[in-house]
DNA sequence: TGTCCGCGGGTGT
DNA sequence: ACACCCGCGGACA
């Protein structure tokens, strides 16, 4: 586990439910605004890509851009959250 | 070997 | 089909 990748992995496990970001922005984060497509490369090669919420890492366009699991799953699963976040907002 | 950068390809309208 | 950004690959420390 490389310390790029792991606080990638934390960047992106903060990312509140329903939420999603862009791989700018978690490069930022990670401490290198350039290095979006490592990003990238980190969530590829992360152990658990089901654990992590990759799925919420979205390009600078709200484009899909790549998933492990497929880019259209990865649609599915923002589609799915996006619903969910909705559902416990419109619930108090 | 890992991280950062650029070209080509993919997705969305 | 075009434009923009990137889940890739290569080079450097």
């Amino acid at each position: 586990m490389t310390p790029f990748a792991k606080k990638v992995y934390q960047v992106v496990l903060s990312i509140p439910l329903g939420q999603v970001r862009s791989y700018k922005w978690v490069a930022q984060k990670a401490g290198s605004p350039g290095a979006f497509q490592a990003v990238g490369q980190a969530l590829k090669r992360n152990p658990y890509p089901l654990i992590i919420p990759c799925h919420r890492v979205i390009r600078n366009d709200e484009k899909i851009g790549g998933y492990a699991l497929g880019a259209k799953q990865k649609k599915f699963l923002l589609k799915l959250e996006k619903d969910l976040a909705k559902c416990l907002l419109s619930k108090e």
